[in-house]
DNA sequence: CGCAGATCATTGACGCTGTCAATGAAATCG
DNA sequence: CGATTTCATTGACAGCGTCAATGATCTGCG
């Protein structure tokens, strides 16, 4: 329990010095190869290229991010000729997105170079860890979604 | 090598999410508990209270942050009188700063809120995981750190 | 059908965080 | 002593997350 105490302690510095090095790690690859995209725009633009049929809801529920903001992020993308909006005649308020292919291409690019960063970042890991690592992230993410509402009593 | 691929390019994804849920978490158990301090605040007042002869310099090495940023901070905690600032004789660049005894308390309501969540957050986890997770965690940011200037050619 | 309430995209406003540059004080090195 | 460096501080700005308001559209109910 002091152990415990110890680790959980100092978790939250971890997560956060990780986190930052890492989104510090892509700003500078994507502004390196010319990406003129922010971490958040490259996120939804992945959103739209995997979901079958993406709306703003859709892309910002599978982000856990705010509604506005996506469609910020969508608005900014649909300018640079990313991603399609066209109105969808099932439900007229939420227009479909589309990734086009210049947007594929576009993300074809981050992708590569998130993979170097990731190989860069567990160069000494093995993929188990790398695995277990995520598995891990995924657990805790989800234990702190299904109290959402709870309050915190020390 | 195909695992790798799938597993390092939802990395960055699961990270982002864990990060978002977990800020959230402890902006919601601040608010509940009427802290009146920001995560970045609280960082700060952490390295502070564990530092030896804490400067901004230091802090904000200790932190990986901007020096102005801590600045900041630090005048935010001063008004808010939880931490203190003197003279330092060696070097009058470089004034010494201090938790008071009022930070401490403060301090030590934050730990508590912390501990709650981060007990929330792994509960069907072992200590053992947890510390794999952060030793997993620091390696892969040392990794980025160490690599600092590199390019990365996809 | 017609109306009330719910859901959606969009927009505006605001605060927190991170980055960069400029300034002035103080130390260091020659 | 003078040039350079290091430091805290401040200002400006962008990215990101949150909240609230608006208007369009859908749903369910009488």
């Amino acid at each position: 329990m002091q152990l415990m105490n110890d680790t959980r302690l100092i978790f939250g510095e971890s997560l956060h010095r990780l986190m930052h090095a890492y989104q510090r790690a892509m700003r500078e690859g994507f502004r390196a190869h010319d990406i003129d995209l922010t971490v958040a725009q490259v996120r939804v633009l992945k959103c739209v290229a995997a979901a079958d049929a993406p709306t703003v809801q859709g892309v910002a529920a599978r982000m856990d991010s705010d509604r506005g903001q996506v469609t910020r992020a969508v608005a900014q993308l649909r300018e640079r000729a990313l991603v399609t909006q066209r109105d969808n005649t099932a439900d007229r308020r939420m227009p479909l997105l589309a990734i086009t292919s210049s947007g594929q291409a576009r993300l074809a690019r981050v992708i590569d170079i998130q993979a170097a960063a990731g190989r860069r970042m567990a160069g000494g890991l093995t993929d188990a860890d790398v695995a277990r690592f995520v598995a891990i992230a995924d657990q805790m993410t989800d234990a702190l979604h299904s109290d959402d509402g709870a309050v915190v009593d020390g």
